[in-house]
DNA sequence: ACTGCTTTTTTCAAGCTCTGAAATATTGAT
DNA sequence: ATCAATATTTCAGAGCTTGAAAAAAGCAGT
């Protein structure tokens, strides 16, 4: 099926990505570990070691006992091989962070967009403009590449191209746009798929290969990971979790369909839901401190609890049926308003799930909060270019 | 990520299977055309080439001018090599059936199910018996492999579990209970999953990396293919397409939830709304001609017309979710329920789709109906040990 | 028949890569 | 100092692919 050959030298890019990737995640490790966990001989791994070390991506870094012996000489990724930016396009605002290679934060600056569907060509600015800021304030070593995530789907070029209903914005090139400002390299990505690259990484879905990041904010999206990398499908939309129909013949959602899972559990459906169960308003001046006061009240309002009650279900029937079609170890909860809902509701949501479920699947499954929070995006995005260096590691020139 | 080493061998194995596949998607081919479609030297091709032949995997068959030079020497994949084996475990019968490498029938048994719930063991037993009864009709060479294709979802062991509610089997260990009776490579898997391997290989699925066989019977399930392979979650029970809500808090369904798209669409859902809505069962003797004569009378009867415009419906919505979720290039809707209804729906099918999914991913999909009829699951299943065979071909011994 | 021409295959030295075994390095204990 | 215990490095050996050159196999014309 898949027509492409292999060298010798396919070999050695393959191990040292391996090598690498192992120290990335576990370091320090010292050679001799390093060769009990990739399945390495000794010789190999002392030889790419030394490649890697020559290069400047690894570094040693001290030493431990080895009861009698010659210590053992510990190896970690260089941090200061280079730097890498993340970008988070967002509904409100443009937020430019760089990192370095272990991923500790360098530098920040955040640009507020000056409508909510601002033009393509300022935020291509604002993100070059972010793109030079950050590079020029913290940190040393060349910028590895940029990640760049978007609330839209994109449809991986080349070049990148961005579908943002909510922004307005139908087939923006915004890599070729960005591409008249800088020649590093670009990734560019799907918000919530790199918030989910983050918490695979970082966060509540470390040390699984199978997970769905379920996020829901004023809308609802999903991460979709299997065998530890991002589902995209045929044209990298999949995942859109959101607009799935849970509801026949439901509520309409504003993708124009109705009964989307978004229209019942998304933030501004539950407010929705709340007005017209109530009959007023959910207080709070915007939708975020809406919900918060609204999961506050439940105890009180029984109205409120209710609607919560109801979103369980619906959120859970939702989930049920991820784990039916992925069947994933684990689903975790996020997004601002997944996050709110769920620090009270996610036992109910469980129980909801293994209601609707089948057995099976369910019993594979934990569902978990997300551990980073909403403003993971640009973490998740800096991680694209991260993940290339380790995939495949030699390319670039040395630093 | 994958901290699995790589030595010299594997780039002749990787090599060995990327010309083995080649040649078995698209014989006849010469060295040469080799050389050009999978990227390798003249010289390795003629090197692997030889092996191949060597061993009995491959053979010369023929050859064809080449304006003014030396002629192009065919190869061709050795049909005669071995026979593969697939097996049919479905709710009334056992079918057992073997092909010669390029999948050319050679002989077919059935066995009937004694009961709706038959007993592991005897069913175990019918499966060797078939096995030996294949084996010495028609046909000559080694058996290769035996795929088994349960309708349940199997547990990837070792050794594979297979539960299967309606045949009423929880955690049956199929594979130890035939390795008792058998020395041959098994392969057990899904016969849903199995049938989606038969349309993408030789179906409407041909030429996809990335669809979805959507199945409908008397209950509803799918295979996921994607980037060329099935789709199995971490437990190889995704895809559970059949019990996902559509409805929500919607009719019971057998699965114990409710509003799964199962209880609409399934053909037995179908006749139980038409039964609803006529206050009379449909006409038939059982559920397939049921079936077939609510479809005929459509143009005649305002109630099964309405019923099957609602299924129209039903089944839009769920394939919309498949797209939405999935972004696959391709739809296939099968199973004998599928096939019927599909002949008169698909366009009305469409449409609901259409109206139901995302643009960006709908305009990526072409919704089709299968090739291959029901019956391929056996053929599905003997594609396993094949597809083994391309993906590794090197550690059986020679013919 | 023989020669020249064209195109396909095969052959082969070169250059990489990994491995296993042996050699070397490093440190604490005697 | 010397020994013992580990960790690393070195190196010959074997397996691969490659690019170039050589060989093979027809066809056409003389």
């Amino acid at each position: 099926m898949d027509a492409r050959r292999t060298t010798v030298r396919d070999v050695r890019r393959r191990n040292r990505s391996v090598l690498l990737s192992e120290l990335y995640f576990h370091e320090p490790l010292s050679r001799q570990e390093l060769s009990q966990r990739t399945g390495l001989s000794p010789g190999t791994v002392s030889n790419v070691a030394g490649e890697l070390i020559a290069e400047g991506l690894v570094v040693e870094a001290g030493s431990v006992d080895s009861d009698g012996g010659r210590p053992r000489v510990l190896l970690r990724v260089n941090p200061g091989y280079g730097r890498v930016v993340g970008v988070d396009v967002g509904e409100t605002r443009v937020r430019v962070e760089s990192f370095d290679l272990t991923m500790a934060p360098l530098a920040t600056v955040d640009y507020p967009l000056d409508s909510p569907q601002p033009r393509p060509e300022p935020v291509a600015a604002q993100i070059l403009a972010g793109l030079r800021e950050v590079t020029e304030q913290a940190g040393t070593g060349p910028v590895v590449g940029v990640g760049i995530g978007v609330s839209g789907t994109v449809e991986q070029g080349p070049p990148a191209r961005v579908h943002a209903q909510t922004l307005g914005w139908d087939a923006v090139p915004l890599e070729r746009m960005l591409r008249e400002g800088t020649d590093l390299p670009l990734f560019i990505d799907n918000g919530a798929k790199t918030l989910g690259q983050a918490e695979m990484w970082f966060g509540a879905g470390r040390g699984t290969r199978h997970a769905v990041i379920a996020l829901i904010g004023s809308g609802v999206g999903a991460a979709v990971i299997t065998n530890g990398s991002t589902y995209r499908g045929a044209t990298s939309s999949a995942g859109e979790w959101g607009h799935t129909t849970l509801v026949y013949d439901g509520r309409p959602c504003r993708c124009g369909s109705s009964g989307c899972l978004e229209a019942y559990v998304g933030a501004e459906a539950v407010l929705d839901r709340y007005r017209e169960a109530a009959g007023s308003p959910a207080p709070g001046d915007d939708e975020e401190s809406a919900i918060t006061e609204l999961v506050a009240s439940a105890d009180s309002s029984p109205v409120a609890a209710r609607v919560l009650e109801e979103t369980a279900g619906y959120l859970g029937a939702g989930i049920a049926n991820l784990v039916n079609l992925f069947n994933p170890e684990r689903i975790v909860l996020g997004g601002w308003a997944g996050l709110t809902l769920g620090a009270r509701l996610l036992p109910r949501v469980r129980e909801e799930t293994a209601r609707r479920a089948l057995r099976h699947p369910y019993e594979q499954t934990s569902i978990e909060l997300c551990r980073l929070g909403p403003d993971a995006v640009a973490l998740g995005a800096a991680t694209l270019p991260v993940a290339d260096l380790l995939t495949d590691p030699g390319v670039r020139s040395p630093a």
